[in-house]
DNA sequence: CTGAAAGCGCTAACAC
DNA sequence: GTGTTAGCGCTTTCAG
């Protein structure tokens, strides 16, 4: 391993120089900066991290805590705060606590001592522990609030109503009427969000029809579940709580003989690169999820770095969008009567 | 934060002796002990594993390098490996290179000083380059080997040749006798092996026709761009080089009104989680991914832990099973005349 | 502009 | 059994 004590033999200075050159380049004259710079290259150095972050008080690595990696949504999410994080020149520590709160509080008691900051994503935590956390460690919650009265604490959230809105706007013109919603678990923070935005945006259509089912698991096992009961009332349409669901509700419909669009059609959420691997694809209502963690990413850097504690942009609601494809069209002539 | 000083002054012991309750309990006297560990407990103490490190030449990281958290196949193997590397105390950071080997070389650099060990997965690094890791760090290749030559480095591996032999004699036990394959990239470590074993499983029965086809993307729009040439020799079944490219391939054949399994059968590799999501669900070859990764964490862990260097157990190769689904079934009589 | 020196939190000799 | 002490590699005053 080459430390500074190598550096600073190689390029004649001392140890402090080296560590001048590389943290305030400004601060050592310009041909200094080019012999240790030259040492550095030779010797491939490496600063270790540890080291610098036990005494600077920074580590340069921040947390990432995700409920399952495996979940398309929380992988692209990772991938797109991977990215900004390396981009900006820190290291990511990824956790996945396998959907279990007391592996999410054990595993950020554990991680909080070597970072410098940390994103909670989808937290399954209690609001009280919660904004203990908030409160002692700089983080970022994602896809998740503390309520008006907790700390000030910044948030990465979805406009579920925008989102809604361009859901069921998008059935409403393609003339369908009868519309079913397939929620997701019943204590869920995003279900609760999600099925409210719905129902507000089918009740800004005086002829619209709302069908709402809810507890399903939020995965393909869920739509499968769902199937059979989501066609009870003879909806044109089915939204599902996720792209996932959809899937499950997709798979078992094509095996009963139901067809996507032509007898229903069918609309995820959250737009996961698997809405894309369907036949037929599936028409999804979501944000750019690389998009969504470079955001979380990039405020937490913000706050680290100790810009402003400006209390006006704490909140970050991102706009999803709805992509079109080829699960959802129009209702068949006397469908739904 | 709260540091060995602090536990030392509450328990009324020096900061040698927390230290030792915690990493070596028996030279302890009982009574001390239990002292040390209410204040712990009292405190909420967490050593600081960067200054435990620094100091111990451990850190209690160990490193994960994939090609692309995105696709399923790493993000279940990252799942599996994040489990067990908790389980044994250890800490996991995950880097996605995006496929890049310049990125893959920078990171792995970056962390080197960081973690005690780290896994290398579907490295798309040059041998020269990941020989010369291999011999500085100690590591894991999963889904890659160095040759014979090169310096002893434990590798986990799937063994083609089973998995192979499982997928063609699964279509031939059906009644398929002409058989396409359809190739991922040319110059991939995995594609070589994986179509060398199904020519080889595949020469095995006198009555086989094998049509090979190569090059092809690795996920689904490369299965997309497949699917005409795929059904051009008139195989009866298809077997692709993994599930992403058979999604493609199903997906572009039922736009053209292909049927999976009646016009005909489909077959995908690596029995990632996708492969439950369509329909008909697809007949896949792999090993539990899950598994993989643990296998991987526990080499790498029992390497560090400094157990034998035996050259014997250096190679794992992990025997991949068929999961038969309904993708699969017998050809239609008179077809692939 | 540069060097010497103090210590971040912890562990591992080494004394007692 | 337990305490004292010397650093791990680095940053950061403080002198010069």
């Amino acid at each position: 391993m080459v430390t500074v004590h190598d550096v600073a033999a190689l390029s004649g200075v001392s140890i402090a120089t080296v560590s001048r050159t590389l943290r305030a380049p400004h601060r050592v004259s310009e041909q200094t900066r080019d012999r240790v710079l030259a040492a550095v290259h030779e010797l491939g150095y490496q600063p270790n991290r540890a080291a610098s972050g036990l005494r600077g008080g920074r580590t340069g690595v921040i947390g990432l805590v995700v409920p399952d990696i495996e979940n398309p949504y929380f992988s692209s999410l990772t991938k797109g705060a991977q990215a900004s994080s390396r981009e900006r020149g820190y290291g990511l520590v990824v956790v996945d606590t396998t959907e279990r709160a007391d592996v999410e509080s054990a595993e950020v008691q554990a991680v909080r001592p070597q970072i410098d900051g940390i994103i909670l994503a989808s937290s399954r935590l209690p609001d009280e522990q919660l904004a203990q956390i908030a409160a002692t460690t700089t983080c970022v919650l994602v896809n998740r609030d503390l309520g008006p009265d907790a700390p000030a604490t910044p948030t990465v959230t979805i406009d579920e109503r925008v989102g809604a809105r361009a859901a069921v706007g998008h059935l409403h013109d393609l003339g369908h009427r009868r519309i079913a919603y397939i929620g997701g678990p019943a204590r869920s923070w995003s279900q609760a969000r999600r099925s409210a935005a719905i129902r507000d945006a089918a009740q800004a259509y005086a002829d619209i029809d709302l069908i709402e089912l809810s507890g399903y698991a939020p995965d393909a096992e869920g739509g499968r579940q769902a199937a059979d009961a989501a066609l009870v009332g003879r909806p044109t349409a089915v939204i599902a709580y996720n792209d996932l669901v959809a899937l499950g509700l997709l798979a078992r419909w094509t095996e009963l003989g139901v067809r996507v669009p032509d007898d229903v059609s069918l609309l995820g959420f959250d737009n996961t690169y698997v809405a894309q691997l369907s036949f037929p694809p599936l028409t999804s209502v979501g944000v750019d999820l690389r998009e969504f963690g470079e955001t979380a990413v990039g405020l937490l850097l913000d706050r680290i770095a100790g810009s402003t504690t400006d209390a006006a942009d704490l909140n970050h609601e991102l706009e999803p969008k709805l992509v079109a494809r080829a699960s959802t069209a129009a209702p068949a002539a006397g469908a739904g009567e």
